[in-house]
Parts: structure tokens; sequence; C-alpha cells
DNA sequence: CCTCAGTATGGCACTCAGTGCCACTTCTGT
DNA sequence: ACAGAAGTGGCACTGAGTGCCATACTGAGG
């Protein structure tokens, strides 16, 4: 059984290159970085990179942790009664919290992302998985198909333009407020 | 004074090309055509390919009407009374109205782009230029900055869920009438 | 200790998108 | 008819990503 060593072993030279590429991205910018630049820096061969990450977008995404499962959870753990629109309000927390726990590396991220396409594009694919997950959180909670859609859609949009305002307009404010005045603009279902 | 005519012989070749490289990418799929193909298809060479289009992506959205300006338009047209929701609702119509006019294309394109992760990333961007112009146009109407985003944002989220329930789902009533219930699960600023 | 199998690694050659450069042809205006 | 602009094709190059193969490394069992 030592199988849980190589894995281990895995990860540890998966997170030290990912780190390595996000250094030279920072610096560079993410096209401006070759992969083969990457391997160099990393220690390995072009080819070897490409057995830890199957692109170099992945690099950059790879290793962070995928909070979808989370947000669907917060959601669902969120009262019954509560309206589907504050259960999203209130479940962004758990997107917001690890931001601020390393705010210098989100931000570097953040505009990493803004400015490149394919991390855009990237992004957005991660982010129509976690509408899927949040439609299916809501519709658990009776709220119907459509609706259920539409307002996960929504609540992401939200989050995106938070996180857009955050990171430039050098923040008026702390996110939890801002997020709060954002959510607050859509207010459905009002009687 | 020929350039007239000149410009309007490369936007005939523009359109040739382009409905040739549509035609293979509907057939065996975005990824699965090659340039090469396309350019033999049409009768160019490969590099000529290249002059009309910067990328291969842009064969797919490069003769479309970006209706950007049209939408933002469409808002700074509504009465200047109306909420700024039913107004981007109301605005809708100028997506639609083409859509339905050509919908067996249309659907083909949307199918195509939202299996093809390159043209979601283009759909995208360009989502998020309308994003901008339609930003602009509530601000037009003395919609405070946040809240602009916000519904902006909101709305062309709202727009893609009507458009993937059309898409999928065999259309269970008209577009414009889903499009009437997706607007209405959000409601904002009411009394 | 040796061997066998599974896994990691590196190198090579290939495809495909996209670009720069150059030579050649085809207008267009004078 | 001629000079210059514009269109075209070919060639070679970069850079991402993949398949294949030969070579290590490592852990388990004889």
């Amino acid at each position: 059984m030592t199988e849980g060593l190589r894995a281990r072993a895995r990860l540890a030279m998966r997170t030290e290159i990912a780190e390595t590429a996000f250094a030279l991205f920072v610096e560079r910018g993410f096209e401006q970085t070759t992969v083969d630049e990457i391997a160099e820096a990393a220690g390995l061969s072009r080819r070897s990179f490409f057995r830890y990450f199957p692109s170099k977008e992945d690099a950059v995404f790879g290793l962070l942790y995928d909070l979808g499962e989370e947000l669907a959870a917060a959601v669902a753990a969120r009262p019954a009664a509560e309206p589907p629109w504050d259960a999203l309000r209130a479940s962004c927390a758990v997107l917001i919290e690890p931001m601020l726990g390393r705010a210098e590396d989100a931000m570097a991220l953040l505009r990493l992302i803004h400015e490149t396409p394919s991390l855009r594009a990237r992004h957005q694919d991660k982010q129509d998985r976690w509408r899927k997950l949040l439609t299916d959180a809501l519709q658990a909670r009776s709220v119907p198909r459509l609706d259920a859609d539409v307002l996960a859609s929504a609540a992401l949009a939200v989050f995106d333009v938070v996180c857009r305002e955050w990171l430039f307009a050098g923040a008026p404010g702390d996110i939890a407020t801002l997020m709060d005045e954002a959510f607050a603009v859509l207010a459905p279902t009002r009687g």
C-alpha cells in the first residue's frame, strides 16, 4: 500500500509546478510564458509537464479547490423557509472567505484571469458547472426548474460583478457589504 | 474611388468563406475541421484564409451582426419613466427577432457554440462587450453604476438561460413568453 | 540479492493554429 | 504604358498538445 505515497508525491509535484508557473505568469503574463519555460523553471521536461497538467491553463486552475460542491452544499444547508435569493446570497460567503484569507494571491489570480482570454474561458466553464450544481440545489428546495436556473445564473453574475468591483475601483468598503448591496439590486419574488 | 468595389468584393469573399466553413463545422464539428480543409473547400490557400479571418473562431462570428449597439440603443429608446428591468426585458426583442427569422440556422449556431469550448469563450467575450454597453445605457438613464452593472449582467444571464431553454427541451412555448417568464423571476426594485 | 511489473521520465516526431517574410500576380490611377 | 498598391500563395517558423518508444526508478516477491 504505497499508493498513498505515490499519490502524495505526485500531488506535491503538481503543487510545486503550479506555483512555479503561477509566479511566471504573474511576472510575464500567461501568454508570454511558454510551457518550455515553465518546465525548465520547474526542473522537468516539457513532456512531463503535460503529464501533470493536460494544458497550460490547468496549471492555473488545476490546484485550486473547486468550490462548486461546497457552494451547492451551503445552499442546501440554509433553512428551508428562507427565500432562494437570500439563501444564494448567504451561500456566497463560501466563495468569499477563501478570497479574503489570501487577498493578495486572490487579486493576482483574478487579474490574471481577467486579462487572459483563455483563462477567462476556463473560468466561465467552471462557473457553468457551479450554475448546474446551484440549479440542482435550488430544485431540491422545490424551486421550479426555470426559476432555479435563472436564480442560479443571476447569483453567479452578481458574484462576478462583485469580484470585478473588488478587483478594480479600490474596494469602497469590504466585500461582504458590497455583496449585500449587489444582491439587493435584484430582489425577486417579493410579495 | 474603386475602394467601395474592393470592399464589396472582400465582404462577398468573407461571406462565402464563412458559409463554407459553417457548413463544415455543422457537419463534422468545429474542432474536427482544420483550416486547411476550409481553405480547400473555399478554394483559397491556408495563408489567405487568415487574411480574411484572424482566427478559425472568427469564421463563425465574423460575419454575424454584433447586436451590442442595437441592444444598447433599444434600452436608450425605452421611456425614461420605465423601470430599468422592464426596459431590459423589452430590449431583448432586438436579440430574439433575428433568431426567429432564421430559427434553423440560429439553433445550429447555438448548438455549435454550446458544444465547442473555444466558441463558448468567444461568445462570452462578445456578451461582456454587451454588458459594458448595457451598463452605460442604464447609467445614462441615471441608474447608479453598481446597480446598472448588476442589472445588465443579470439580464444577459437570463437571456442565456432562455437560449439554453430554447435550444434543448424543445420549446414549451414561444420564446417571447419564455423570456417574460424568465425575466419575471427576478423583479427588482419593487416598491 | 535478483527479478518482475508498474510507473515516472525524457526524447522524438507529428498535427494544427497562427505569423512573418518574400515573390508573384492583378488591378488602379495617372 | 507604367508605378504603386493590394491580393495571393508558398515557405519556414513558433507554440500547444499528443502518440510512441526507450529508459530509468521503485516496490513486492522469490
